[in-house]
DNA sequence: CCGTTCGAAGTAAGCGCTTACCCGAGGTGG
DNA sequence: CCACCTCGGGTAAGCGCTTACTTCGAACGG
C-alpha cells in the first residue's frame, strides 16, 4: 500500500517485489511460476510482498521471455454495407461471429488466454498484411469465414498455428464447422416429406463460402432424389444478410417470377429479410410460402412467424476452435493439423415451415435444446 | 521467400532484416518507425529486405521496449444465468456490449490498437484480480457496466488509464453513457401526453446500474409532474434480461395485480420478455398494455409489435469510449479525466407504444435514423 | 573430521525490439 | 588548410521477465 500513494504510478516490477521480500528476482519468478521448490519461508516472504505491492507481471515482458503471449488473434470479417436498404443498420450481422467469439473466450479463460479481436474488410487492399500484423501480437490465429486466400493462409500457417471457422482445412491448418450436410438434409426431408412441398428454392450465402456451398449441395441432392424442383443460382443470392434476402425477393417479385412453395435460406439473417419482403407484399408465411433459416440465432424465435432453422451450438463452434488451436500452441497439435471438424446440428421446427408449434414437443424442451 | 521454406519456421526478426539489407538493426528500426532521415538507398535496401522476408515486428518485444502495447483491455460482464426459464439461452444479452465493442474496435484500428476482450462473472470471487491481470496486458482499460467497486477502480486507475461505460466517473477515470435522462423523458412525455396513458410502470434493470437508476428517476419525475401513477420497486425488476422481464410479468399476473396501461422497460432485452409474457396471457400490445424499450437494438424492429424504444448510437458509445481512453494513453488526457460524457438519444416510435407506424415519418427515413 | 552430495537461491544471459549516445565522413567558414 | 559543425548510421544499453548455470551452505558417509 506504500508506493502507490500518488496518481500516475508505474505498476511495481519484479525488482520491487524482490527488494521488498529480500530475495532475488529469480526467486520471485520461481515462486510465481511454481518452479523448483522454494523454502517455505522464502515462499511466504515473496507471496507477502506480492500481495503488499499488488504485483502482477507485465504481459509483454513475460511474453518476450517465455515465448508465449497467452493471446490468440481472432479475425472477423466485417460485412460490406449495402446502401440505401431498409437494413442499413446491419450491426446484427455480427451477432453470429460475436457468439462464436464468446464461446472461444470462455474456454480461453480456462487456459489463461485472451482474445485479440480484429475485423477486416474483405475488399480492403491490405487485409492480408493486417492479419499478419495481428499474428505478431498472438500465439495463434483463428480466422472466421474465409478471410485469406489459400496462398496467404499457407504462409501464415507456416509462422504460427491457425484454425479456420467455416473454411477449408489445409495440410497445416484445422477447420471447424457445423455439420451443414446433415443439417440441411434434415430441413430438406422435412419440407419435402413431412410437408409435401414440391417446389423449393435455395437462397445462397456469400459466394465462395464453403458453408453455403455445402448447404446448397445437400439441399440439391435431397431435392433431386425426391424429384422436386429446386430454384437456385444468380437470382437467389442473399449474401447471408437480411438486406440481401429482402432484395432478392423484391427482384423476383418485380420480375414476375412465380415463387416456390418453400424458400430455404442459407442463414437466419437472410431469412429475416425474406420474411420481411414477403410480408410487405402480403404473402403469407407459411401459408403461401414456407421459409427456413440456418444457425438458429436467438432472434429466430422472436420473429413472426417463428423461424424454423437448424441449430448449431454456436458457442461450441468457438470453444472447439479454441481448443483445437490451443492444442497446436501448447501440445504438439500434430493430431489436429489438417483436420476438418464437424459439430452436430439439429433441425428446430417452428411455425415458418408450416409446423404448428403446439403439436410439437413441449416448448420448454424444445427451446432449451 | 528463401528461409520460409520449411514448415514451423520462426518468423524473421529484425536481425534477419538487418543482415539481408547489410545495415544495423538500428537502421532497420529507424526506417520502420520514420525516425531520423535515412539516406534514400539505405531506406530502399531496408524496405526491400522487409518485403522479401515478410518481416513484421514482434508485438511483445515492441511493447516492452516502446512501453506501448497498442492494446486496450475490455472487460464485459457476463450475465448470470437464470435457470429453468424460457430464455435460458440468453446469448443475445451480450449483443449490446458486443455492438459497443465493435464501435471501439473500428476506431481502435485507426490508431493501430487492438482490443483484448475478457468477460467476468460479477459473483466471481477474484473478478478484481482478473481485471488487474488484464491490465498488465494492455495500455488502458475499458470497463463495461460497473464491474469494479470504487476502491478497486481507484487502485486500477492509478496504474493505467481507465474509462467506464454506463458507470460513474471518478477523479481519475472518465465515463461514457447515453443521455438517459432526456431519452427517458421523451418516452414519458410521449406516453403521457401523446397517448394519454395515466398509469405507468418502470421495469428496472439490474440493481445499482447507474443507467437504470437515471432512467427510472427521469420517468418518475415526468410522471410526478404530470400527475400520473407510476408503479415501480421490488415487483418490477427485470435485470435487463428477457427472462427477468417475463418473470416479473408472470409474478404480477399470478398475484392478480392489475397491470398499468403502459410498461416502460429499462432496456429492449427485458421488453422482449415482457412482450412474450403478455402474449402468453392473451394481453394485447399495445391495445391493452403499451410497452417500450430502451437502446433500440436491431431486434426491436423485428418484434411483433415492433418495439418503441430509445435509440442510442451504440457504436458511438464504444467509439467515444475508445477515443477518450486513447487521449489518456497518448495525449496527456488531463482534459478528460473525471468527465462524464453523455451521448444523444432519440425516441423511436413504433407500434408497441400505440403509434401507427403508417402515420409516422416514412419508414426508410425512420429506420435509417 | 573432511570430502562429497544435494538442493535452495543468486547471477547473468538472453527474448526482439527502441533509442540515447557516439563515431566518422563530408561540408563549411575563418 | 584546419577547426568545427552536421548528420547518417553503428554500438550498446536497456525494457521486465524466464531460466540455465553457478554458488554456497548444510547434511551426510567414510
Amino acid at each position: 500500500m506504500s508506493q502507490e500513494a500518488s496518481a500516475g504510478n508505474q505498476p511495481p516490477t519484479i525488482y520491487d517485489v524482490a527488494r521488498a521480500a529480500g530475495v532475488s528476482i529469480a526467486s520471485v519468478s520461481r515462486v510465481l511460476n511454481d518452479q523448483g521448490n522454494p523454502r517455505a519461508d522464502t515462499r511466504q516472504r515473496v507471496l507477502a510482498a506480492v500481495a503488499e505491492l499488488g504485483f502482477v507481471p507485465d504481459g509483454a515482458a513475460r511474453a518476450l521471455s517465455a515465448r508465449l503471449k497467452e493471446v490468440v488473434g481472432v479475425i472477423v470479417r466485417r460485412p460490406q454495407w449495402l446502401d440505401g436498404s431498409l437494413f442499413t443498420d446491419e450491426d446484427e450481422n455480427l451477432q453470429f461471429p460475436d457468439m462464436i467469439n464468446r464461446g472461444m473466450e470462455i474456454v480461453a479463460q480456462r487456459h489463461g488466454f485472451d482474445l485479440l479481436i480484429r475485423s477486416v474488410d474483405l475488399d480492403e487492399a491490405n487485409a492480408g498484411s493486417r492479419i499478419f500484423a495481428l499474428a505478431r501480437k498472438s500465439d495463434g490465429i483463428i480466422l472466421h469465414d474465409r478471410v485469406l486466400d489459400p496462398d496467404q493462409l499457407d504462409r501464415l500457417a507456416r509462422q504460427l498455428p491457425v484454425v479456420t471457422l467455416a473454411g477449408l482445412p489445409t495440410a497445416t491448418t484445422a477447420n471447424v464447422h457445423g455439420d451443414n450436410d446433415s443439417g440441411m438434409r434434415a430441413v430438406a426431408r422435412h419440407l419435402i416429406h413431412d410437408h409435401g412441398y414440391r417446389t423449393l428454392a435455395y437462397l445462397a450465402g456469400h459466394e465462395g463460402s464453403p458453408d453455403s456451398i455445402t448447404r446448397g449441395r445437400a439441399l440439391a441432392d435431397e431435392a433431386r432424389s425426391a424429384g422436386v424442383t429446386l430454384q437456385a443460382g444468380d437470382a437467389w443470392q442473399g449474401g447471408y444478410q437480411a438486406a440481401g434476402g429482402a432484395a432478392a425477393i423484391e427482384r423476383l417479385i418485380a420480375a414476375g417470377t412465380r415463387l416456390p412453395r418453400a424458400i430455404v435460406c442459407a442463414n437466419d439473417q437472410s431469412a429475416i429479410g425474406v420474411l420481411h419482403a414477403l410480408a410487405q407484399h402480403g404473402i403469407s408465411v407459411p401459408g403461401d410460402v414456407a421459409v427456413t433459416g440456418f444457425d438458429d440465432m436467438p432472434v429466430a424465435r422472436h420473429l413472426r412467424p417463428q423461424l424454423t432453422s437448424v441449430r448449431q451450438s454456436i458457442q461450441d463452434l468457438g470453444a472447439t476452435a479454441f481448443e483445437t488451436l490451443y492444442s497446436m500452441i501448447c501440445g504438439d497439435g500434430s493430431g489436429v493439423r489438417g483436420q476438418d471438424i464437424a459439430l452436430p446440428t439439429q433441425l428446430v421446427r417452428r411455425r415458418s415451415c408450416g409446423c404448428d408449434p403446439q403439436l410439437l414437443v413441449p416448448r420448454n424442451a424444445q427451446e432449451a435444446g
